[in-house]
DNA sequence: TAGACCGTCACGCGGCGTCAGTGTGT
DNA sequence: TACACACTGACGCCGCGTGACGGTCT
């Protein structure tokens, strides 16, 4: 665990920014003193680490913030697409210096104004920004979590966390397509269906993605449940969605 | 002349961004009617475009107003080192790509928060601020301006470009190193220290530059004093510095 | 006692957008 | 007369924090 000092040394980030970022709700600390200190761990770097990416690619804190905490977002997706969005800007970057470039040499100034034309590169976010939004599903979730006290939401998450640590119950003994297995993803899709939004298979693929790779969401769950229950969790789901 | 609304639809600004432009002193237009329309020339559409330009890069149009208002400004440079700029900004993108193209293949996300370390990039900008401000001579021109009247400046403009007519009336005739040439340089550096600011040899080489140069300046002088001026005042310049 | 940290409220930045009310151009 | 077009001026907004304050911990 650490201060908020030390993250802020470690990442570059303000202190103020950092408890500003607690506030808008994009990073909270993964704990809290008696007295209200802010504590971060491993965890949090990693996510500061995640935020910062996008930030860096321009997203608004607010777009952040929904990409780390919908947990219908598929983060591969989503990094695809901001590789796709890089390499538009150097695309775009690349014009620019070979404009520059033509203007030192020659002195002449093409009156081009394409060159400033964002439209293209807007497009792409916007399509992006679709495409990984599952928009519906995200609004019905804030609607939702609008009129619930932070309590109700704690103890949403850890029923959530129940259901996980069923399947790391199972996870040494059953297959993920095991009868006991399917109607444990089952379960999940009900429970998050009737308590955060409608719950689609298109969806819960992406959730299975999320919690089979890397990331916050896999060391929660293993934290929780046992060590390797995402990755089997993420298998269920996968065979659950065909 | 074109209104406001064609410009607009040319370069993509908006109306209110160029009545913006105006009102900070960055752009105006070339012609105002009896009534008060903002009236624009191909001059214009050039100088828009050296704003996009500088925007693009991401200086801040205060800056912007510097740049293209300081006569003392050596655009050749500037330009060099926005090139320098926008390649630096390119190896940024280049490490970002990479480092996104490694976690999706990898998943792996190494703790590296020196990719978000922009103080390259800042030095880089405050260094190349510094070497072309000349600070010190646009500071004592704001100075003197601020207390003029319009209709002052627009009497010193007229005196300035008269001395440009007179390089006008001799361009023909005489060479650029020619003892009338050369009192006519040392003539228009007296006016300018005598009006402007302190107009060291230094600055005035950057002024030959813009002179000859493709430009608003040289397309200015060459307007009031005939086709060439500005080249042979330039040049004339170039001389009298050695 | 210093200094790290807290919450809260306010303010600043750049770059326009948005009125509202009035005058032009055709 | 209608209609678009343009003007000025004041205010608002956006994201992303920063600062200042008075209080509490360590």
């Amino acid at each position: 665990m650490m201060t908020i000092h030390e993250v802020s040394r470690i990442t570059g980030l303000t202190i103020r920014a950092l408890q500003y970022y607690d506030n808008i709700g994009l990073l909270e600390p993964a704990d809290v003193t008696e007295t209200g200190y802010r504590l971060y761990d491993d965890e949090s770097l990693y996510r500061i680490h995640e935020i910062m990416l996008f930030r860096e690619l321009g997203f608004p804190l607010k777009e952040i913030s929904k990409i780390v905490h919908d947990p219908s977002v598929d983060r591969g997706r989503v990094l695809e697409q901001q590789i796709g969005l890089l390499k538009l800007r150097r695309e775009k970057l690349d014009e620019l210096i070979a404009l520059a470039e033509k203007i030192r040499e020659t002195g002449e100034r093409s009156m081009d104004f394409n060159v400033f034309d964002k439209r293209k590169i807007e497009e792409y976010e916007k399509k992006a920004k679709e495409s990984w939004g599952n928009t519906e599903a995200y609004m019905e979730y804030e609607k939702k979590s609008e009129n619930r006290t932070e309590g109700e939401k704690k103890d949403l998450g850890m029923r959530l966390m129940d259901i996980f640590t069923e399947f790391g119950a199972i996870k040494d003994t059953k297959a993920p397509g095991s009868p006991e297995a399917q109607a444990l993803v089952q379960k999940l899709r009900d429970f998050i269906t009737a308590n955060y939004y409608n719950c689609t298979v298109e969806i819960l693929k992406g959730l299975g993605t999320a919690y089979g790779a890397e990331g916050e969401m896999r060391s929660n769950i293993d934290r929780h449940a046992g060590e390797g229950t995402g990755a089997f969790a993420s298998k269920a789901v996968e065979e659950y969605c065909r």
